[in-house]
DNA sequence: CAAATATCCTGATAGC
DNA sequence: TGCTATCAGGATATTT
């Protein structure tokens, strides 16, 4: 399942192998990916018009959200929307030649991927929109479960404005983020798990970063001591930093891979997740295996409390 | 009002 | 063997 590091290696793939190209044909065949422009049979068609003939600036990305800043080219003038030109008076920025960057946001959700092809190669299934690059390749949206889902937006993206500073870009002080931590009355995973208190944290990253802290997962934040809370805020860092650094987790059923179709090695370094009945790798206890949140939870009683 | 639950979906797996 | 039931989970809507 792609969280924060998974997603920030699509980031960095990105950021390499599509910026400075421009998409300049869009074929869009999963109706659920392409959501945002309506449920009609119009929302592909929709899409494709918008998409075609981005050029591709830039990335960005917070908590599970990624995005390419995109623009219409050079000739695509200033400010205002791209169709004519109607009101704006009061348009701040005097008459600027740069044109109006905006955002192609993806999330992969559960079994989102992107991936890097040349036009030769045999579409996966389940692949719900092609995008054509200027430089031979393409840039194809797979998705199984068609959780995830791709649309364009404004840059600031107002539709990220209730999710949390990011778990690893925003690097929140330890201090702010543990008294943060200790205002919440839920279950310390359940907090971490919020996007809206910070981003990019699902459900392996949570139960490791609890077992790095040495946290029950079930401990009700509001009950953390000063030295607990601040073990979780040190090690949310260590924890999503080392995943990043190997390129995220790829579990046994690949739902995860980068641009290149390749897994990531971070699922090696698991301590408790998906590891039930297997003894911990510190102590030998054996792994246990609770709900919260609905979500299963994986901690080891002995070191954990 | 916060927290638990249902929902969307396919594929892997468990159980019979 | 081959079928059905269950589970996996990110974000959001709905219910408790």
């Amino acid at each position: 399942m792609p969280e924060g590091p998974e997603v920030e290696t699509v980031r960095r793939d990105l950021e390499k192998l599509v910026v400075g190209s421009t998409i300049t044909a869009v074929r869009a065949t999963g109706r659920r990916s392409v959501r945002r422009y309506g449920d009609g049979p119009s929302a592909l068609a929709a899409f494709e018009s918008d998409v075609t003939g981005l050029r591709i600036v830039g990335t960005g990305r917070l908590g599970k959200y990624v995005w390419l800043q995109v623009d219409r080219g050079p000739e695509s003038g200033p400010p205002g929307q791209e169709s004519p030109a109607q009101e704006s008076p009061a348009q701040e920025s005097p008459a600027q030649e740069s044109p109006v960057i905006s955002a192609l946001v993806i999330h992969l959700r559960m079994s989102g991927q992107v991936r890097w092809h040349v036009p030769s190669d045999e579409l996966a299934l389940h692949t719900h929109i092609v995008m054509v690059l200027d430089n031979g390749h393409e840039l194809r949206f797979v998705d199984p479960r068609t959780f995830g889902e791709v649309w364009r937006t404004d840059d600031p993206i107002r539709e990220l404005a209730h999710i949390g500073p990011d778990a690893v870009i925003a690097a929140t002080d330890a201090r702010t983020f543990s008294a943060a931590l200790r205002a919440r009355r839920s279950p310390t995973k359940a907090v971490l798990l919020d996007q809206g208190f910070v981003a990019g944290i699902g459900n392996i990253y949570s139960d490791e970063i609890c077992f790095a802290a040495g946290v029950r997962p079930t401990k009700r934040a509001n009950e953390l001591t000063k030295p607990q809370a601040a073990r979780i805020a040190t090690h949310t860092q260590a924890v999503l930093t080392n995943a990043i650094e190997r390129r995220g987790s790829s579990l046994k059923d690949r739902q995860y891979v980068d641009l290149l179709g390749e897994g990531g090695l971070a699922s090696a370094a698991h301590h408790v997740y998906d590891r039930l009945g297997q003894p911990c790798l510190i102590c030998g206890t054996s792994i246990e295996r609770t709900k919260i949140a609905g979500r299963s939870s994986y901690f080891c009683r002995k070191c954990q409390r």
